[in-house]
RNA sequence: GAUUCCGUAGCUCAGCUGGUAGAGCAAUACACUUUUAAUGUAUGGGUCUUGGGUUCGAAUCCCAACGGGAUCACCA
């Protein structure tokens, strides 16, 4: 495997073996003692008190300005960046100069992990820095980091081709801070789920990945192959079949960060791979959903952003709770001027013909109404509103409305024109439950591929009896897009899925 | 999947109507002990994504492939 080396990959690769004949290990096996995060150090610096004389840190070195017998280098570590002032003769005390003239000047690069102790103080110009009393290679890098520079919030020589970007994350990360902090708030948003969570009591769990019937969602599966057992396998779509599960065996109150994969086109909203948080509460109605996903998100936003007000894009989100609970019909009709509530399949053709909304022959009812609320509607629901009372055609998992005939116990949570939250009072009863998997059935044979298949041990489940629940699927990732102002769902996801790389470096 | 734009040095980009490449940063060498997009001087660095075609001659024009972005369609 022949590699073609840049002219800057030749001569690093040549300092390695500089370093080896100085006695440099450039890859030393040796822990480093590391006492301060850059960061720290900035946030509790005191001059006057000089509170920090006896500090060791490490990280990549991001540049260097060489002034002779002196020089000025950035280091980057974990939580930041912090300048250090490298002196010859504070590095090299004694006659021998090498460390200072020959290691740091000449085979030290920038992107090289260095490990550093000294004492903090503040320059002439006031920028707290690290005054060097030795400097130690920890690791060599080989390839050149895009130099990135900034001066007065302007950038300069930015890394900003997504390609690159996406393929090598590793790479944006260490030069871009602010995809790392996309990333940080998106641990940090999923921690004050899982803490929320916790604290009403809820239990984390896992169900599989692989499954025999893909459910719980309407979309075409990846499908895969147990060679041992010689059958067929599908990655999931959804967990919400097993959630349940899980509530008719007696846990009141579980949840689980799914993965899904669906075998679907991407763009800026969808990867093949993607994560939906489900939760599942017994003896819970969707009204009781309704304020406690509210509530939720109103604490996301305020742990993230310290108010309910969230930038996207020209917008201004406002996550106080609560939120406005529209009915789908009336959406319709307010944005359609049709009143459909009363409508069969032939008036909603009809209404779809005047929207210009094209329609197949595949279509029932449901889709139908589903087709003019997401042409038509979706899209103008800027504010977080919860969007209610489905179409029973259209949600085969669902109880049925206590109140409105035709219609199920539903909600959809739209924010930004997008859908970011499905959740229903859920269908328990199991005699319903097999005439809606019958249902869905014939639709499949009407041409409809992604209707959903009958899962009968899901049904025996049922049969034995599952409590009154209700329950929610959030989209994690556009959650995470709506909350750190991101466009797409690639700078969400560290590694978004890319064609496979044709040739290897 | 459709439409459209893009692919030149490690990075960001120039390269007009075709005459076989250029800048800044990065690299190399030298100078400089408190600088900060450090500076100064000098030097090196490119299968111009790939493959065809037109032409005396292609980074440039044409065709195709590969990869990516944007918009649209479907799905979360």
């Amino acid at each position: 495997m022949s590699q073609h080396l840049s002219e800057q990959e030749i001569v690093r690769r040549d300092k390695l073996t500089e370093l080896e004949a100085l006695g440099v290990n450039p890859y030393p096996p040796e822990l480093f003692h590391v006492s301060h995060y850059s960061q720290a150090i900035l946030d509790t610096f005191d001059a006057e008190q000089n509170n920090l004389p006896d500090v060791s840190l490490a990280g990549r070195i991001m540049s260097v300005r060489l002034m002779g017998k002196a020089a000025f280098a950035v280091l980057q570590d974990a939580g930041g960046r912090i300048q250090l002032y490298i002196g010859r003769d504070a590095i090299c005390p004694g006659e021998d100069k090498t460390l200072y003239d020959e290691v740091f000047k000449r085979l030290v690069d920038i992107g090289d992990f260095v490990g550093v102790k000294g004492y903090v103080f503040k320059t002439k110009t006031g920028e707290t820095s690290i005054h060097v009393s030795s400097l130690q290679l920890l690791a060599k890098s080989l390839k050149p980091l895009p130099i990135v520079k900034e001066k007065d919030g302007e950038i300069y020589d930015a890394f900003t081709d997504p390609e690159q970007r996406y393929r090598q994350r590793y790479v944006d990360l260490v030069v871009n801070p602010h995809v790392r902090n996309t990333f940080i708030k998106r641990t940090k948003l999923v921690k004050t789920i899982r803490d929320f969570l916790d604290a009403h009591g809820a239990m984390e769990v896992d169900t599989p990945v692989l499954q025999n019937i893909p459910g719980g969602a309407a979309a075409r599966p990846f499908a895969t192959h147990h060679n041992a057992l010689d059958v067929p396998f599908y990655l999931r779509i959804a967990n919400e079949l097993y959630l349940k599960r899980l509530i008719v065996g007696g846990f009141d109150f579980v949840y689980e960060f799914s993965r899904n994969f669906r075998n679907e086109g991407m763009d800026r909203t969808h990867n093949p791979e993607f994560t939906v948080l489900e939760f599942y509460v017994a003896y819970k109605d969707y009204f009781w959903m309704m304020d406690f996903t509210e509530n939720l998100l109103e604490k996301i936003a305020i742990e993230l952003h310290g108010t309910t007000e969230v930038t996207m894009g020209d917008k201004v989100l406002n996550f106080k709770a609560p939120f406005k609970r529209v009915p789908i019909y009336d959406a319709i009709k307010e944005f359609t001027g049709f009143d459909v509530s009363e409508m069969d399949e032939a008036g909603l053709v009809d209404v779809c013909k005047k929207l210009h909304i094209e329609t197949d022959a595949s279509m029932g009812k449901g889709k139908l109404i589903d087709e003019i609320f997401g042409a038509k509607c979706e899209g103008n629901f800027t504010q977080p509103t919860f969007i209610i009372d489905y179409p029973v055609e259209l949600s085969p998992l669902t109880k049925k409305h206590r109140s409105k005939a035709g219609l199920v116990e539903r909600f959809e949570l739209m924010v930004n024109g997008k859908e970011i939250a499905n959740a229903y009072t859920e269908l328990n009863d199991p005699i319903d439950q097999r005439a809606r998997f019958e249902e869905q059935a014939k639709l499949m044979e009407r041409g409809d591929d992604e209707a959903m298949f009958i899962d009968h041990d899901f049904l025996r489940a049922l049969e034995y009896g599952m409590p009154p629940t209700s329950g929610i699927g959030i989209g994690i990732d556009r959650l995470v897009m709506l909350m750190t102002n991101q466009a797409s769902i690639q700078e969400v996801l560290f590694f978004p899925q890319m064609r496979p790389e044709t040739e290897g470096e």
